[in-house]
Order: structure tokens, then sequence, then C-alpha cells
DNA sequence: CCTGCAAATGTTATAATGTTGCAAATTTTG
DNA sequence: CAAAATTTGCAACATTATAACATTTGCAGG
């Protein structure tokens, strides 16, 4: 039987989203980047959550912050993150989720519970290797990767009905 | 050098398109599901691009058809024709292309140009082996696999600046 | 034939997601 | 401190997608 990889293990999630933003703010550091407050705290809004958290949702959650935040600030907040290897974008459910791999400048594959909503991010070398080689063997110069699977995750498969 | 694949040869495009609607015909026969007018229009708009076409702008082209169409008519034939296995949606451009295999039951990897957005499919048995496997390993049932790939296509690469 | 049901389409309105453009504030730099 | 650059605020708007309900069409059984 196979270790079970987080977030499907209990953990304190605390110190799990503290790790992340800890680890954010050195990343930016050394990149000379500015975690200014409205960053870090749609970094932190989204590591509070495993599941992916949209625009929209980030927004709602400023606002019950008490800051009145119109989109364009959460989408620039989320294109710093983007690019600086903070967070991934999900396009299947155009959501966003804490990169688990920061700094580490990795495409990821994603498992996405179409029951719950979490999402795990694996690194998989080998399978990104052999996509970029079958896109060159067509002349095509791959830039960027996009591999998301949905399916159900382990705690929901077997109860179909809940949330 | 390698054989250069469609749609990166000229060919005959007319013919081509022909050939996915009289595949589709076919396709929907066996199926006892209806090819009806609109589907089979949006199902041609598709073909007739190399390019992913966004529902607007199908439902702009069915508007210079004379048909006067509103957007729930545009995705319900959307829906049919993916539920059909006819067309792929691309997640990371919200936008559809025709399926180059219809009928084949499988998952497709895109190689996507983001100069000048043409869009060649490619069926990638092995690495979607390794992907669902690798989902297994962590206990997750695989259900559906987006793998999309942006980049630049042969006829892109050294003419950095067109369109 | 026609009647009644199911599938498909029409229509209006609205929700959800994302962008543009410019002004004000803040930070950095010289 | 003053100039330049970056960040944020803000209003309007653009794009993508769905909900809800009315109407029409295709078709099987009486």
């Amino acid at each position: 039987m196979p270790e079970r990889a987080l977030p499907y293990r209990p953990h304190n999630h605390q110190a799990c989203v503290a790790q992340a933003l800890s680890d954010a703010r050195t990343i930016c550091r050394h990149e000379n980047a500015r975690l200014t407050p409205i960053r870090e705290r749609v970094l932190e809004l989204i590591w509070q959550s495993h599941k992916p958290l949209g625009a929209y949702d980030i927004l709602a959650k400023l606002a019950s912050d008490g800051h009145n935040a119109a989109p364009p600030t959460v989408y620039r907040a989320l294109d710093f993150l983007l690019q600086h290897g903070l967070i991934h974008r999900i396009a299947s459910l155009n959501a966003f989720v804490g990169c688990a791999h920061a700094g580490e400048h990795h495409r990821g594959t994603f498992l996405i519970c179409r029951q719950c909503g979490t999402v795990l991010e694996l690194a998989m070398p080998d399978v990104n290797q052999a996509i970029e080689s079958a896109a060159r063997a067509e002349a095509f110069l791959p830039d960027d990767v996009t591999l998301e699977v949905a399916g159900l995750c382990p705690r929901c498969q077997g109860e179909q009905t809940n949330d």
C-alpha cells in the first residue's frame, strides 16, 4: 500500500500555510520582488484552501476582510504570484492553487477531485520530458504544458453522493 | 527530418472538412444521435478553422449566415458535439477544435501555437497511460486528462513578429 | 391522421470570469 | 527632496457561460 500524499492525509494546515508564506517571502527577497500586503494576503487565502479558489472567491474573501477590492486588484496579485511560481492556475477550473514546489521552476501535474474539489500537485518529470519530446518530434517548440487530471480522490471513492 | 503532420502541411481543406462531416454523420447514425442542421453547421464552422473557435466566434459566424442565434443555441450544439467526441474543448483557450480521431474514444494532446493559434492534436497513448498510472499510484481514480502544450509551431519559429 | 410525449430550439435575462485605461498613492533611486 | 517607476484604486466594459421558461419539431402508438 503506497503512502498517501498530502493533502489527503491530515496535517497541521496552519503550519503548512505559514511555511508557504515564509518560503514565498524568501523567494521574493531573492528575486527582488515585492511581496506586498495584498499579494501576500491573496497567497495566504489561496493556501488556506486545498481547493482551487476562483478570482471572485478571493475577491469575496478580501471583501469580508473589509478590503474593498475590485477585480483588477485580484488579477494583478494573481499575475504576480503566477510569474514568481508561487501559485498555479488550473485551466480546467478557472481557478488557482498554491504551488507545492515554489522556486523549483517546474511543470506540475494536477489531480483534481470532481467530487470534493481537492487538488494534489504531482511532479512528473519523466512524463513532461516525454510530452516535450513528442512535441519536438512534430517540430513544435514547447513552452508551457498544461496537465490536469480530473477524477475521484481517495476519500471520495465509495462515497459518491457527498461533497 | 521528420514528416510534418497536418495541419502544418498544405492540404485540401475543403475535402478535409467534408470528410469530418461525413464521419460525423456516420457516427451519429450509429449512436442514434441526431446531427441536426444547427449541430452540423457548428461542426462545419469549427472544422473550417484549424484554429480553435470560441463560442462567440461561432455565434458571429452563424449570424453572418443569417441565423440569429443566442448563446444557449451554440453552447447546446457544442455540448452535443463534445458528448459524441466530435470536437474537443481547449481549456487553456476556452475554445473548440474538431476532433481528429472522432469515434475512437481517446484522450488527445494538443499542441497550440501561441503565435498563429493553430492546433495540432496528437494521440499519445503511452503518455496517457503513464499519467493514469501515476494518478492511481496516489490512489486517485482518473477520469479525464487535459493535456495542452503551448509553444511555437514550425511555421512560426523564426518569424516571431507575425500573426 | 392526430395526439401526446420527448427532444431540440428560441428567447430573455443574468451570472461568472477577465480586461482596459487612467488617476492616485507608494516605493525606489539618484 | 525630486524624478521615475511600481503598485494600487477605481469605473467602466468585454468575454464566456448558464438559468429559466416558452415554443417548435420529430416521432411512436392509438
